[in-house]
DNA sequence: TTGTAGGCGTTATCAA
DNA sequence: TTGATAACGCCTACAA
């Protein structure tokens, strides 16, 4: 029986209105000139009776939930485990709460979620699009829903969204490593259409080429192929030339790893590698594994910003915002520079 | 001007009345005597014009929101992240859905964050209890709102929870050690009043003192120490006797791998460990890390089958249910016999 | 077999 | 400076 305190009570052991007690609480008093008096009242009675509004009430009739519907692939992945926190702690601060769901790769379960998100009225949408939900996507737009896209994007979809410059950060990576004297790098990277893939391939590919060595891309098929270590193994296995390789993303750079624990490749010292995505256990290597760090905390705040930008401008919000962030690279002992190998030896 | 059919947009289109449809709609045709034709026409035009009912006025209406909140310490944490996504699995097919927030180890938010998901009228709660919240919890039970705890338990609480038998897996584990013959087990742990590492610290005596051996304790403070990596440096060069260790926790244990590293101390080599908790990291060890690994599906699906039970029982719900599962122990090289160890030199 | 109407707790319009 | 009162959309006695 603890918390049947309805804005009603106050009203009806006060003597005053309904009205008056709503006005106060939502801190209009002065705008409608209610009596300091009065005001004062409300204010201690609802301290002492503890009261606090419906906020199903309030939802129903505002439209707001403050809720934020937030979908990704897995939230057991590190990177939006990680988002997911920062964005929490933000969305917090602002009074929204976070609904989550994971589509599992199923653009099915997406938009069914998509479609539950609205049935409850969540405010707005932090989104790392799977393939296929552009169309989704885009009647959300259209009706002028909050929606802030992240890690993956699609060129044709106008929207807001915060990415890195995956183009640029794969270049970085791949200039580090022929700095560090490799002339042989390779990229095991993935088969997809998705953009940020698109762009760390042509990241790497006019580094490379605007130095003048020789390309050597590895394209696994994570859909078809259920051996990717293999495919791995037999790519390095074949491709003998290498003194360096680039994984260009996480569960690639692990499968890496695999595939060197099994044909005893030791890092750096047979062959440097470079890790897109930075992760726990490339600090515990050996030697440890240098780098490309998306910065979680940034992409979450801007995500965020952008949201509750969205969120409070009454009217449409205005054009899309975009942000494009920089990752930084992580230099650890698997990319040495080349000559430090013959020195140890 | 997409979602704004109602249910009495339904009943005028059809001259019939809301409660008509809201019966069909709920399924209650049969009950409420409704005529099939009725039935089928409601159903037809429902479908037709997408009709979905609001869920807030649903809730507003009922109490119920079909809303769970989760609470822990740290989306984010590997171990939480993944109990996330089972839960929201499990969840989702029943139509729950997931709030979730981070208590970042205060408990001033924690209570915080319970009185908000309160607020919101969440169904039922799902956390993992932080020091000190026993008598929030209590409160909770009193007015028999449904609850499961897990990984953390309170013996003095009494409600539901789920937990891995801590006390016999870290047994386990000691008992492993014994019988691949090592004498000198050291055990790393944190100064805690959490009963799970009570019972583990409990398991790891228990084993050693039936086989005869010698404790050998260090229990860090994680609070006062911000030098985690140190202290265990410290202890490990005190007690060189040592020939194997054990980590009591994740977080623990990669503090163990850095001083590790730091000290230029092989694993296995120098020193077999295993670790308590499996984490992805320990498997690119080298040579990869014997864990215990907590079985989080299992832990998921007896959390959810707890408050789906309770969520759905009218009345109180009857006595808390309790569910301690056996955590498996997952072997790998780091804890190999120590008579490899001479044999490979 | 179906309809009327009250109420869930707010907000907000319009009178007073 | 305040108070009735009508929504918001749904559920559900109770009538008819």
């Amino acid at each position: 029986m603890s918390k049947k305190v309805s804005i009603k009570d106050i009203a009806n052991q006060l003597g005053v209105s309904i009205t008056t007690v709503s006005f106060v609480i939502n801190g209009k008093a002065k705008e409608k000139n209610i009596s300091p008096k009065v005001t004062q009242e409300v204010l201690n009675l609802v301290a002492e009776l503890g009261y606090q509004p419906n906020s199903l009430a309030q939802s129903l009739r505002t439209g707001k939930t403050k809720i934020i519907g937030f979908l990704v692939d897995d939230i057991s992945e590190p990177f939006f485990a990680g988002i997911a926190r920062f964005i929490d702690e933000k969305a917090s601060e602002e009074g929204y709460k976070i609904l989550f769901s994971s589509t599992r790769g199923s653009t099915k379960k997406a938009i069914e979620l998509l479609g539950i998100f609205k049935e409850r009225h969540v405010d707005g949408y932090v989104i790392a699009l799977p393939e296929g939900l552009e169309d989704e996507v885009n009647k959300f737009i259209e009706a002028k829903t909050p929606v802030v896209l992240f890690d993956r994007y699609v060129k044709s979809v106008e929207t807001n969204y915060v990415i890195i410059d995956n183009k640029n950060s794969m270049g970085n990576a791949t200039r580090h490593l022929i700095a560090n004297g490799y002339k042989n790098i390779g990229l095991v990277t993935i088969h997809s259409a998705e953009q940020q893939m698109i762009d760390r391939l042509q990241g790497y590919e006019e580094a490379m080429i605007s130095s003048k060595l020789p390309l050597c891309v590895k394209k696994l098929d994570y859909k078809v192929t259920d051996s990717p270590v293999q495919d791995i193994i037999d790519f390095l296995n074949t491709q003998t030339q290498l003194d360096a390789v680039i994984f260009s993303a996480n569960y690639i750079c692990m499968d890496g790893l695999r595939a060197f624990k099994k044909i005893g490749k030791r890092i750096w010292t047979d062959l440097a590698i470079v890790s897109f995505d930075d992760f726990e256990l490339l600090e515990f290597c050996t030697p440890p594994v240098t780098a490309v760090a998306q910065p979680l905390k940034a992409i979450a705040d801007h995500i965020m910003k952008i949201l509750l930008n969205k969120l409070n401008t009454e009217h449409d919000g205005g054009k899309p915002e975009q942000v494009i962030l920089p990752a930084s690279i992580i230099i650890r002992e698997s990319s040495l520079s080349k000559n430090m190998q013959s020195a140890n030896n």
